[in-house]
DNA sequence: AGGGTTTCTGTAAAGGATTACACAGTGAAT
DNA sequence: ATTCACTGTGTAATCCTTTACAGAAACCCT
């Protein structure tokens, strides 16, 4: 730890400069063949490795890219995360994940990695952006931080986004509902506020609206994205004076919490009431019953930002992906 | 980005020196409340934030803890790393949270944060350390980088460990279905050359030993802690001759996948067979039947391993905390 | 007023790597 | 034999901060 071995050591032993040394790690074919063997044994011998601080600091760049999840505890996102890391590790890039917690100033925090040199870029999957950040944007279009968000677009289109079309997938799952011959259908709802939550709740009300049904067909309630929310939406739904005849869920969390507490109050899903989630989740498949519900194609999204990031940033040799690929397909299962 | 503000440009501003700056920043009250209003000033009219890299390379450390997680998607650790990072943050400290996917090779990658100097020290929760490091432990007992494992031990008491008795638990659980008037009864493990499962398999023996039972109540199937496993051990418990009256999971993924397909094949729960899970995630309660479980206090014990860590890396005021607090608890519920 | 503290600030040396530039050596071509 | 091109290596500047040390200024005390 702190009698740490340097690249001076290593040169010591080898005995040729330390540029030799650095020279045979990054570019090992423009030293000789003997300089390179008498590098790697000192290398070897010591046990040296590169000290990333003043690896950076020279460079001017992190190797790394920062990734901002809204809550890390939400499934939704890990497998997002696992491609995009498999993409970011393909590029020598490491990757630092970090739990918003929803929480506007930790984000602050974290996007403050972007300018103090311990991020190249940053990929957002929690839709929001610090002010500061968006002016920065704004005031040097050509030269910013690099930046993509993921999954949940940003308001203004200020930067490249990856993800479904959440509109159309939602319109697709109402439909299914509606085919099943659903007529008034709850929309159990995100958190106000959030990019899902408004295009999702458009989606359902492009669909509804389509079916020719009129608006006391329609009905919403707003959750959070939490299980719990979806266990307090059930009391509001046994509440009602009419009961709907299917719940349209935001996301499988909810959708679980719901049948949990409206089986345990003895209503039958989906007997009597149909109910479907988004995302697609692990465990919609070991509900009872199963989860109907929109699978997302959750690696790929991961793999497609992580891309397009790296193509704004000019590392590796990718380019900005074809998006077209990112289709969002309904599983038919028996809740719905 | 490039035309980066550095701590020169603040300081000619301000007209003091660059150490004056730094001190300004880091220790307001040892400056002149008039230098620090000029400096302050400075610093918002540029924007300037200090680089990192270079932080890091003069400070000689890396104002960052690394926290390996097997498998960032098993909802069970989330709240273990709430808690680390909730302590960590407070510390001003970095949480660098890598998803090691159980492979030895990447784990190795990123232990290398430990000399590099991208990380001051590391929380294991991974139940595995490579080799090279427990050599470098070994090899200099006073000396070496630190590291608290969490959760799960390491074979060796190398380093210092944080989280619950699982031999204990797992035999308050066993304790219970035996009182619930249960027999035979089948472990359902976790993969082989884990700790926890290994730890788990003694307790659930200890139990039934205990208990006066014979040899041949007890019954072992061996998962991997994943919903597809408890799935898979349906169909092997429907297969035997004689079915168990209980089964007792390592985990409660497995549990909850074993549950729907026991199920789905029309094997009531816990009526024809009892279900106990380990971990109280979120997921056990919205379970149909909610899931019977082992309690633990995850984000205590995220909070105890970071202070424990901290304690070890002399940062802030930590002691090494009193772990007599980590005790788990069992839930009742349906299931069991 | 003079000496002794104390408080504040500046100078300059790290910290460990990368890389532009220059130089030496080799071999080929004329 | 001289020039040229090329290859491989070394020198030294640079990235941005922090901090030991020293010097200056202010204050207190007798």
């Amino acid at each position: 730890m702190n009698n740490r071995v340097t690249i001076i050591d290593v040169s010591n032993i080898a005995g040729v400069s330390t540029a030799t040394v650095s020279r045979t790690l990054h570019n090992p074919n423009v030293v000789t063949a003997k300089t390179r063997k008498a590098v790697m044994n000192a290398v070897h011998q010591t046990g040296y490795t590169q000290n990333t601080a003043a690896q950076n600091l020279r460079q001017q760049r992190a190797n790394a890219i920062l990734v901002l999840v809204p809550d890390i505890s939400n499934t939704f996102f890990s497998e997002i995360l696992s491609g995009i890391e498999h993409v970011a590790s393909q590029a020598n890039l490491t990757t630092l994940i970090a739990d918003t917690l929803n929480d506007a100033h930790r984000t602050e925090n974290f996007t403050r990695y972007l300018f103090n040199g311990r991020a190249d870029g940053a990929l957002l999957l929690n839709g929001y952006l610090p002010d500061s950040i968006v002016e920065t944007i704004r005031n040097s279009p050509q030269n910013h931080p690099a930046i993509v968000s993921v999954s949940e677009a940003l308001d203004d289109q200020i930067v490249p986004h990856i993800g479904i079309d959440n509109i159309q997938a939602t319109q697709m799952a109402v439909e299914h509902l509606l085919a099943k011959g659903h007529r008034f259908i709850t929309h159990l709802s995100g958190p106000a506020g959030n990019i899902l939550t408004s295009d999702r709740i458009k989606g359902y009300r492009n669909a509804m609206v389509a079916s020719g049904l009129n608006d006391s067909d329609q009905h919403l309630i707003q959750g959070d994205f939490s299980i719990a929310s979806g266990e307090a939406a059930a009391n509001d739904i046994i509440a009602m004076e009419r009961r709907p005849d299917a719940v349209f869920c935001s996301n499988d969390a909810m959708a679980i919490g719901l049948i949990s507490a409206l089986v345990n109050r003895g209503v039958a899903v989906p007997n009597d009431i149909a109910v479907m989630g988004f995302d697609d989740i692990e465990f919609a498949r070991t509900c009872i019953p199963p989860l109907t519900t929109i699978h997302q194609p959750r690696r790929r999204i991961g793999e497609m930002a992580a891309k397009t990031l790296l193509a704004q940033l000019g590392i590796g040799d990718f380019e900005m992906p074809d998006t077209s690929s990112l289709q969002a397909t309904l599983v038919e299962r028996d809740s719905a």
